[in-house]
DNA sequence: CCAAACTTTCAATAAGTACTGAAACTTTAA
DNA sequence: TTAAAGTTTCAGTACTTATTGAAAGTTTGG
């Protein structure tokens, strides 16, 4: 394989992988193709390399950005900007795993205390309901301080954890 | 709030968390129908329950048979299949996450190897290309390994895993 | 072996999501 | 202050994915 070919297979996977977690595709391709050039990139080359028009660049490098995985760069003497992404991975993986926290877990436990609140008379199926919303909810959130606390550790945080789960 | 009202928010939460993570709407509302129920269901009652097609929901069910969280149940003088949802949350999410190991994190590692594979020679971009896919291949795989290492855990894995990252 | 009860499949279609492209807006340098 | 360079927005459209529903398939009891 050349490095044509590898690069091209590389962004397209990245880009599936990401739709199938909720990131869409083009975001992800960007994402890939800003990771693996050695300097920044204008959107004029994302473009090219992507074959997509200016509208869907801007928008989803704009979307990069707001999840804190890609950067704006000014070059001296270049009107235009240019853009780069997150280059330490661990970093990377930390903001992606924040991002959804945000976005996804925490509403839900919202959803899953209030759903969990309602009183029960002798409602057999009420009452199931809502033991089983309340076990929910004491998982999710156990599950999202765990993921918490792995993140927080600050360099080589997969390691570290390994570590400890050996013990 | 009433039950009623608890039980459809919590069928909407559970089907939009799932599209999110790239589980299909219907999927996971079905699942979370039957995680609520104190009793199987009929592919009938989930029909009725959640207004879809006997296709859709024969297509549904048997996806989350496949995934292991939900089973085909028999009862005595009943000639009709009926349907139960994985009761611990804990063998739950430890299933969801081999699933997802399966079918998305292993086919990308093959990829990532695949493409740090090629030669380079004083061609820096392609130098660059082969730096980055290579740490991201040992980055996704102690990942993975980290994920099998806590799920692998029996009973109450999550909290197991908090307090040993305490240490 | 048959027909009734039930389940699965899949082509057609609907619903949902992403993308384009042109117009509007913003910034910069002269 | 202006126009050239650059960026964003968003209505319309294309593309993707999910759903229906009817036909085909399967199982069971008599």
């Amino acid at each position: 394989m050349e490095f044509k070919e590898a690069k091209n297979k590389f962004i397209q996977t990245w880009g599936s992988l990401g739709s199938q977690w909720g990131i869409n595709k083009t975001m992800a391709q960007i994402h890939a193709l800003l990771m693996i050039s050695p300097e920044p990139l204008s959107m004029e080359d994302v473009m090219e390399e992507l074959y997509i028009s200016r509208g869907n660049a801007s928008m989803n490098l704009r979307a990069l950005i707001e999840w804190g995985i890609a950067y704006k760069e000014y070059k001296p003497g270049e009107r235009r900007e240019f853009f780069s992404a997150e280059g330490n991975i661990d970093e990377l993986a930390r903001k992606i795993a924040k991002e959804r926290s945000k976005r996804e877990i925490k509403p839900t436990l919202r959803v899953l205390k209030d759903v969990s609140a309602i009183e029960v008379n002798e409602n057999s199926k009420a009452a199931h309901f809502k033991a089983k919303t309340e076990e929910l909810y004491d998982f999710v959130s156990r599950a999202d301080n765990m993921l918490e606390k792995i993140t927080a550790q600050k360099d080589n945080w997969i390691t570290k954890t390994i570590y400890k789960l050996m013990s």
